[in-house]
DNA sequence: CTCAATTTGTTCGTATGTATG
DNA sequence: ACATACATACGAACAAATTGA
């Protein structure tokens, strides 16, 4: 009995207690409707005393996920949360479907003084870039928080579409552009504070972090994107035997009912 | 000017500038031997009380990252972390090749009591499963925690091999098995207490999380195995030019040295 | 309708940790 | 180092609402 790992102090502990009956509420295992077991089982079961199990439940009670009615009970009002994932596309093609439509909102615009980190096995630099800081939304929520380096050559072609538009679609516009390499890297970080005010998310929280570049036939890395997204965003599906992600499942596969395809 | 974005409460407000000193040091902003700016100037900065900015600094120092003189000030001893990243597979081989050699630690072993979550695009279920839960462990260092749920057709043919091997070379091994999909889903989420204190890390710290799924050529789910990864060891590689993740690239390409299995 | 049992809600006192000046 | 203020957490007691006998 007993909590199972609960931290001394880092997080108040009523607020890890509502996490972890957060997570028992979003994952079925109680279901709406349900009635939460006794402030006196919980106290025994998590080994805390009645006020903080209190604390707990008024914090789930403020997120609209439980209600607690004198002496009849506590009873689980939201159901399993249902996110709505943005898959992650793994191929220039579903890149180019994903960011479709899509209209950033400029933080910031630089001349290029401060180079993008570029590695030296992803090509040699551009002799400029251009800096952009730019944060997508998707229904009010910001999910995305986007660092761009453009080549000032590819910039100074076209300076206000490359402002107010997704810069990849532009750069495969453009005929004499050829775009020999295009990798993108994802790892796993948690927000700082200031990416988490941007986000608008916890300090602390979860996020996906990529880096990604693309490289012309001369080897010239024309464009270099650090990317933060909220954690909670992002899906990645892949097919192992298909040899790689197929991203395009992916984007049916959760909220549209497809099915799933095993041609090749 | 003050803090950019310093949230009151969840987290002590000296924690949080730990979290945001530690950043500067392993992002190289303040580099190994470097002075940090005196008390007053990280005052001025942050807009916190002098007591508040010490407590952060005899995080860090406790954590070895710094040294604190008096009368002299305050300097960096540790460089940048090296992480040494596992590089997640996105195919069949590149995944055997991944988990060669790999000797889980077996933490629990049960009968099919808890069937796994299928959802219906899935397949249909084997009539029984057998549940492992098991830890990966690399360089003493936990760094994944597995929910097999195994067929108990297939576990019976080779059950001792099941319980100290990895499954899916034994799966694949077997050559009336007809593996017809194997696909799996990446998400991200946050260790809760059980899992913060399986892999050894702080509650709320960042996860990958990782849904695998096999069913064979009748669409029976013969395997499913949801992973939790510590986030700081995963890193995803993909090329979107070749239409899919290139594992193989991914696991030379980063600080060259570290490679996947190296013995001390 | 009353009584008792159950269950949530509130308050008091105390102790510790955090943050300021 | 000190004084102050606030949040967290505990234990204990008491108040209020609901239910069923």
């Amino acid at each position: 009995m007993s909590a199972p790992g609960l931290s001394r102090s880092p997080i108040p502990l009523y607020l890890q207690l509502a996490i972890l009956m957060r997570r028992r509420i979003s994952v079925g295992e109680w279901p709406k409707g349900t009635r939460l077991p006794a402030i006196e089982e919980l106290m025994k079961e998590f080994g805390v005393a009645r006020v903080t199990i209190s604390q707990a439940l008024a914090e789930l009670e403020r997120e609209n996920l439980i209600i607690r009615k004198q002496g009849r009970g506590t009873f689980v009002t939201g159901s399993a949360e249902e996110r709505h994932w943005l898959a992650l596309a793994t191929s220039w093609d579903a890149l180019m479907r994903m960011i479709e439509g899509t209209r950033p909102r400029l933080l910031h615009l630089a001349d290029g003084v401060r180079p993008p980190r570029i590695s030296e096995k992803e090509g040699h630099p551009a002799p400029a870039y251009r800096h952009m800081k730019r944060l997508h939304v998707k229904n009010d929520v910001p999910y995305c928080l986007i660092e761009i380096y453009l080549d000032q050559r590819i910039f100074d072609r076209a300076p206000e579409r490359c402002r107010t538009e997704t810069v990849l679609p532009l750069i495969s516009e453009m005929p004499d552009v050829q775009i020999a390499r295009a990798q993108q890297t994802l790892t796993i970080g948690s927000a700082d504070p200031e990416i988490a005010e941007q986000l608008q998310i916890p300090i602390n929280a979860p996020t996906a972090e990529v880096h990604r570049f693309i490289a012309d036939a001369s080897g010239c890395v024309i464009y270099v994107a650090d990317i933060v997204y909220r954690g909670d965003f992002i899906r990645l599906d892949i097919d192992l035997l298909g040899g790689g992600a197929q991203p395009t499942l992916a984007e049916n596969q959760y909220q549209g009912g497809t099915r799933a395809n095993d041609h090749t």
